[in-house]
DNA sequence: CTCCAGGTGCTGG
DNA sequence: CCAGCACATGGA
């Protein structure tokens, strides 16, 4: 199976820190885990990847999970024309992004062990959870290899808080608590939010105790495909103070700021970046 | 050992 | 409204 989309780069997407379960496997290619499926992805040729050993989700499913009818190539080509230097060598860095289509639930639970944690320190936690509390699952294309799905909120719900702090997931403990719990009762209906306008929605999700503004924009922006919204993270804060003066502002780029955002949030985190900033 | 991480809640001004 | 601080843990 190929998916074919503009510029798109696995490489890229996997670093990007918004999905924590797409590992590399080797050179150009990529492990992934989602919607309880295991697919390896491979980059073929630029713009085109090649997904194997998955169940039979079918190729409209990978499409719409890496976003691909959305003309992406249209807006960074419009960024590449600005006059934002740090923008466009950001936007030409990442050229290959993607705002992926995550599943919420465990957008949610993922961006709540995220905070004061590093990404290989997220990751880690995570598998943790789910080897502990998914699915063992078997790979469709090793008869060896298995993997474990990503919890559902009503197994998550049902799990001591003293056995999630024994997974080393700290203070979080009791947010992950607050937040499997509200989903599972349905108090937090996950299908309905996605129809709320983007303000309601972080509402919605800052109703839950460790759910902060930062939290939210990550589960809107990466499990509601609200591209309006951009994150703010301690990366984001360093260069609105160190570019653009802390005059960062987000309305002016509109559906776009989230993508923004993650081209900024890839480019400063990369050593190509960091090079330029010491020399 | 130290420093820091895709923060948040709480408290006191 | 904003500033300061505690929070638990692991990766580098």
């Amino acid at each position: 199976m190929e998916i074919i989309s503009d510029n798109i780069n696995i490489d890229q997407i996997a670093e990007s820190g918004q999905c924590f379960r797409m590992n590399q496997i080797e050179k150009n290619t990529y492990s992934l885990i989602a919607f309880e499926d295991y697919i390896e992805l491979t980059q073929l040729a630029p713009g085109r990847i090649g997904i194997s050993g998955g169940e039979e989700k079918g190729k409209n499913f990978w499409e719409e999970y890496f976003d691909c009818g959305y003309d992406y190539r249209t807006i960074t080509d419009s960024l590449l024309k600005g006059e934002d230097e740090f923008l466009k060598s950001a936007a030409d860095f990442g050229s290959g992004l993607r705002i992926l289509k995550q599943d919420p639930f465990e957008t949610l639970i993922s961006f709540i062990i995220s905070q004061n944690k590093n990404i290989p320190a997220i990751k880690n936690a995570i598998e943790r959870i789910c080897e502990r509390y998914g699915k063992k699952k078997q790979c469709k294309n090793n008869e060896e290899g298995y993997y474990f799905t990503f919890p559902e909120a009503e197994v998550l719900a049902e799990v001591k808080r003293d056995e999630l702090r024994s997974l080393g997931l700290g203070y979080r403990d009791e947010y992950i608590e607050a937040a499997s719990a509200t989903v599972a009762k349905g108090k937090l209906n996950l299908e309905k939010l996605g129809e709320l306008e983007w303000k309601e929605l972080m509402d919605e999700l800052m109703s839950i105790k460790g759910v902060g503004k930062k939290v939210a924009s990550c589960v809107a922006l990466f499990g509601f495909h609200k591209m309006n919204v951009a994150p703010e993270d301690v990366w984001i804060k360093r260069i609105n103070e160190e570019i653009y003066g802390g005059k960062l502002n987000w309305e002016i780029y509109g559906n776009a700021a989230g993508l923004v955002q993650q081209y900024m949030f890839y480019y400063v985190r990369s050593e190509a970046y960091q090079k330029t900033k010491y020399k």
